[in-house]
DNA sequence: GTTACATTACTCGGATAGTCCCTGTCCGAGTGTGCGTGG
DNA sequence: CCACGCACACTCGGACAGGGACTATCCGAGTAATGTAAC
């Protein structure tokens, strides 16, 4: 079970966008910042648009920006938009395969395997739900926080 | 993130076999049995045994079972040999990269979006582990025992 | 009847190709900005 | 001084190759049962 690396460039720039509310970041502006190929992490951004995780606006003092509040946004918005929110345990019936295999009438509900590995699975996504983007970010020093801003603002590029 | 569909034949040969524990079974026979290819099962079951989760036995009337009692095996037993036991999100220090990149001594701890996936991470393992082979095979209907054992044991081939 | 042995058939284990998704890259369409010009 | 229009430079979005992991397959080494033959 591996989880892309891209999701977490997308969790690192979220909580980097969280940071700087004022003005819009490029996606150019955001490789540099942490060192990242800059055309696909524009992939991934895209992606978090299409999810309604950020919001982006063309042309010049255009790019990315939060398009909710950090107060409204979880880890599992950000990894749910990146792809990593199918359920890692996909159920293919092969009780119903073989020369064992059980009657229609016996499978109507879901086998107990893939039962107990969706229930790990929510707990899972709750825990990741648990987490609100502007608690990680509150919980940051200022002197960070000033370099994030620093280094991401047009102003001080 | 996707578990490999082979842990669904791991999960589903495990719980196979604590139905059968009086004899042996092969490879083959699971295979016929689920309707799987042969070959790359049994590279499946090389790994459960090298894990310690199935004893394996060669020769004529040979073949695999449980190595513990199923009242000790538990799902994360089966998962975790079969390899999808890393967690799945890893951190490459992106904080520490790029313009923005954080001093060394900042970084004594793991970064808090660590943290937080590696703490979902523990949740979906705990919730794993919680489940017992022997509980699970337990909640069976007799019929559905019967048939198994009658597809897997030797005799009724 | 017992025992030792060679045969035999069956088992697992590792080395070998094919296919799909993730990673990394590129270029084109669209747009807000800023400046120059005219009133 | 202000309004207008244009050129520009910057931005995002989708289309195009390369690599690694999972899937699928094959064959060889090893072993326990078995039938036989000798004692």
């Amino acid at each position: 079970m591996k989880l892309p690396e891209s999701a977490e460039w997308a969790l690192h720039s979220v909580t980097a966008l969280a940071q700087v509310p004022s003005e819009a970041v490029s996606a150019r502006r955001l490789a540099e910042h942490f060192g990242l190929p800059a055309p696909y992490l524009s992939k991934q951004l895209a992606l978090l648009v299409r999810a309604g995780v950020l919001s982006a606006s063309t042309g010049p003092r255009g790019g990315f920006r939060l398009a909710r509040s950090a107060s409204s946004l979880t880890l599992l918005d950000v990894v749910e938009a990146i792809g990593g929110s199918a359920d890692p345990y996909t159920c293919h019936e092969i009780r119903q395969q073989g020369r064992g295999a059980a009657p229609p009438e016996e499978c109507i509900e879901p086998c107990l395997l893939a039962q107990k590995m969706r229930e790990a699975y929510l707990a899972w996504r709750e825990s990741l739900r648990a987490v609100v983007i502007s608690e990680l970010v509150g919980s940051l020093s200022d002197e960070v926080v000033a370099r994030t801003r620093a280094s991401l603002t047009r102003t001080a590029g």
